[in-house]
Parts: structure tokens; sequence; C-alpha cells
RNA sequence: GUGCCCAUAGCUUAAUGGUAAAGCUCCGCUCUGUGGCAGCGGCGAUGAGGGUUCGAUUCCCUUUGGGCACCCCA
């Protein structure tokens, strides 16, 4: 038995997940760059009161979900746990507002949640995320949306719904909680015991919670949509225009609320469709939002970006790599083939390492395992490892300043001197179909 | 944080209140300058701690870890 296993909720990413979380990652940098994003990585740790005052002291992961420490000199910090809070406080330490506006930051990072692990939730788990700050305007809620719609769509993850909401701001949602607590209050007597208690603080996640008798009454609850003001129904309706004519698909859930209390206006969530997760759903919807953001313009103000807005949304990686394994289809990378050092005594050793550096240098995918000494075992690996060449060094070979090079598929070698090497073996490369691998 | 289920080798699985078995993987030998196949061998496990018992991997308790659900979230 392992005397150590990794931290509850946390997990290593073995060579074998390499294909997948590559793609993802190259996916978020090569769409980051295209609409011009520039990279942010803000520490893993920051000081505790930017969640606790920026995420809202009311909210469940400043509530019980933080990691937090104290460090000898007394500070509190704590593991990020989101990655909006920092960004939006690196903008206003670095004076970003004297820069051309918006600024458009990507981050790919791991975050930290106390939280009990399940399918699709960890306690380390990573997020890439964009964020367009210093823009008030729609079309910056238009450009993240579309921005993440695309990293998903490149991944070739077509069976997910985009459902979309608004929450007022500052001038209506109080007006409109008002309304609906007033509405649920009435109806306080078939709640279910947390709703209860969230009617005085959050009335708002009353909405989306899953209790049966919860959901009848949040059915015909009033809706956020009818009590919006002006300003802000028009930035909806000009958002929902935009995305009409971009030929974005997207649902509009009334009920959409999120964790938050940063967001005000624009908030959405990506789901897998319900065929996509097959049919013993390997994960339930609850947990399945692989991308999910809104707008956080009193974060900004806030933190002292006043006049401002900003918005920005977030993708779980491992969400999304688990959605990819689910498409298997999909998922074929080509191997790069593998070109295997053999050496067989002493003196044959120190040229084989030498001819090692040599293809290195050349760009060629080498493989050796010098601390084997039979000829047999060496050949053993290289053909397990799928290496279509072997490059032999013996005694002999050394002497002459040769290699034998060997053919696995049929067998056949032949002697090739030293400075000759690289030419032949790229030659010979180029004829060798890419072997394709399902992962 | 609450509830339900689970825990044997790196992986997948056996078994019994009485010496823990196998397949795959890994290492090696048969084959001291040649891989795949085959044969043989080797490494390697009852998550931890208590209890019941002559004896526990098996039964009980605790604990740790995992899976799932709730809560909530990416």
């Amino acid at each position: 038995m392992p005397k150590f296993q990794t931290p509850p909720g946390m997990h290593d990413i073995l060579p074998k997940d390499e294909a997948l979380w590559n793609r993802v990652y190259d996916t978020v940098r090569e769409v980051a760059q295209a609409y011009d994003f520039g990279r942010i990585e803000t520490p893993v740790l920051e000081f505790e009161e930017l969640f606790s005052k920026g995420l809202g002291q009311t909210t469940d992961i400043v509530e019980k979900e933080m990691y937090t420490l104290r460090t000898k000199g007394g500070d509190r910090l704590a593991l990020r746990p989101e990655g909006t809070a920092p960004v939006v406080r690196a903008y206003v330490q670095h004076g970003m507002k004297t820069w051309p506006q918006p600024v458009k930051l990507w981050y790919f990072s791991p975050m930290f949640r106390h939280e009990r692990q399940q399918a699709g939730r960890f306690r380390q788990f990573w997020q890439f995320g964009f964020e367009i700050l210093g823009d008030k305007d729609v079309s910056a809620d238009v450009e993240i949306i579309r921005v993440l719609a695309v990293t998903l769509e490149t991944l070739g993850l077509h069976h997910t719904a985009l459902q979309i909401n608004s929450l007022g701001c500052n001038q209506c949602r109080p007006y409109f909680k008002k309304v609906l607590g007033g509405y649920l209050r009435s109806r306080k007597e078939q709640l279910c015991a947390n709703s209860r208690k969230r009617l005085g603080t959050s009335p708002l996640r009353v909405l989306d919670c899953k209790d049966e008798r919860c959901q009848r009454i949040a059915m015909n609850a009033p809706e956020i949509i009818d009590h919006l003001c002006e300003e802000c129904r028009q930035h909806f309706k000009g958002l929902l225009g935009f995305l009409d004519e971009l030929t974005v698909p997207y649902v509009f859930n009334t009920k959409l609320v999120r964790g938050l209390d940063y967001y005000n206006r624009t908030v959405f969530e990506v789901v897998p469709e319900e065929e996509a997760l097959g049919e013993d759903r390997a994960l339930p919807k609850a947990q399945s939002a692989m991308v999910a953001g809104g707008r956080y313009d009193l974060l900004m103000k806030q933190f002292g970006a006043k006049d401002t807005g900003a918005i920005g949304g977030s993708g779980g990686v491992e969400r999304i790599v688990a959605a990819l394994s689910r498409e298997a289809g999909a998922i074929a990378h080509p191997q790069v083939p593998i070109v295997f050092v053999a050496q067989l005594g002493e003196k044959a050793k120190h040229q084989a390492m030498l001819l090692f550096e040599d293809l290195r240098k050349a760009g060629i995918l080498a493989r050796a395992s010098f601390g084997r000494d039979s000829i047999k075992s060496q050949l053993r690996v290289a053909d397990k490892i799928g290496a279509p060449f072997v490059l032999i060094v013996g005694q002999k070979e050394a002497l002459e300043g040769t290699a034998l090079l060997r053919t696995m598929g049929d067998g056949t070698q032949e002697t090739v001197a030293r400075e000759d090497i690289v030419k032949e073996i790229r030659e010979r490369l180029k004829k060798i179909k890419p072997r394709v691998n399902k992962s």
C-alpha cells in the first residue's frame, strides 16, 4: 500500500492524460491569441480578504470552501477558489485603466475549493478563463460568450447548450428581490427548509433550488426579466440580438442565477446536451457546467475601478477533458515515430550517446536504454514503444564509425556511416504514415 | 458538512474463519550481436488501527481513502 497518496479531491495528471490536456490548453491558447487576449497568471495564494470581500460573505465558496492559512508573519492568505477576483485585483494594482481599454486577459490555472468531491468536482481543479475589463458595452458580453463557444467548438464539443439570463443591476435587482421576496414569503410554508433560510439573504437562489416543492413555486414566480430597469433591459436585448445575428444558439433560462454575488446583468452557463451525456448519464446535470461566467461591474467598482465594467467566463478543464473522452470518436492524434538507439559494449555506449544527441539536435525523436546491456532487451523495448527504426551501435560499428540501421517492420538492416545517419533517418521517416492512436 | 455503497499486487479479478490465487504489466532467463511468439523464473497485495477468535483477508467497531447523491460549483 502506498504510504502517501494525493489528498482528497486532488489528483495527478499523468502522461496518458497529456494528449487531451494539451489539446485543451493549445486550443485555449490559440483562441486567446486569435482574439488578442493577453496571458495573465496570478499567484496561487492571495490575501483571504480579496475573496471574502470580493465574492460575497454569504457565498458558499467563502463561507465553507476556502483553503485559508496564516503565515508566520500573521497574514491571512487563501488558495484562490476562482480566477476573476485576482484578475480584477491585478487590473487595479497595475493601473491597467491606463492601458488602451478594454483590457483582455486569459489564464489557465489551478483553483482550490474545499468540497467533497464527486463526478466532475475536485478540490484542486483547473480552469481557463477569459476576461474583458474596462468595457460596459454589450459587445464585450458577446465577445466573451463567443470566445468560449469557439473554444468548445474547436475542441469538437458540439453537443452543448448555452443558457443565458440577466440578473439586473444595482437599480433593478433590489426592487426585484422585494417583489420575489414578497411572492416567496406568501408561500413560505411550501418551501423546503433550506430555501426558507435563504429567503432573507438571497431569495434569488431559491429559484434554482432542486427541491420539488420549491421548483413548483419557482415555476410561477415573478421573473427578473420582467423587472429589469430600462438600461438593463436594453443591454440584455442587445446581447440576444447580437447572438441571433451571429447565429449562436442559446436557451434563455430565467431561473439561471450564479453562486457568486458579484455578478450583474449577463450570466451564462454552457452544459452538455442531454444526449451528449450518454444513456447512463456519466454526469448529472447539476454539476456538469463546463463553462460559465457573467458580468461583474460591481466587483470592478468595489475594487476601485469606477465607472467601468467587466465581463468574463471560465471553463472547467477536467469537465471538458471528460466530455472529450466521452466523444471518443473525435479523439485521434498522430503519434510521432521514435527512433531507438541501441548499444552493445562500453565504447559503443559512448558512441551511441553522441549519436542520440545528433538525432535530438536534428529534431528527430529518439529514445535509448543505456542502462540495459543486452541487445535483446533493448530491442524488446524498441518493439514495445513501437519504434519503426533502431540504430544499433556495437563494438564493430563503434570502431568503424558506423551504425546498423534496422527496420523493425521487416527486420532488414544495413550499415550506415555516422555522418549519413541523420539524413538517412529523415528520408525514411518521411515515408512513414503517422500512426493514429485512439486515446 | 450529511447520507448510501465500496476497499485484495502497478492494473483487472479470484478465494477461504485455517499457508492469499491468477491474467495483464514490469524485470530477467531459455537465446552472452538482434524484437514480436512460446516456455520458465522473479518483483509485488488483503488501506490503517482496534475488537471477537486457538486462528480474521473473511465477522464487528473506528479511521483513512475512493465512488455516488445532497449542498454547492468549473
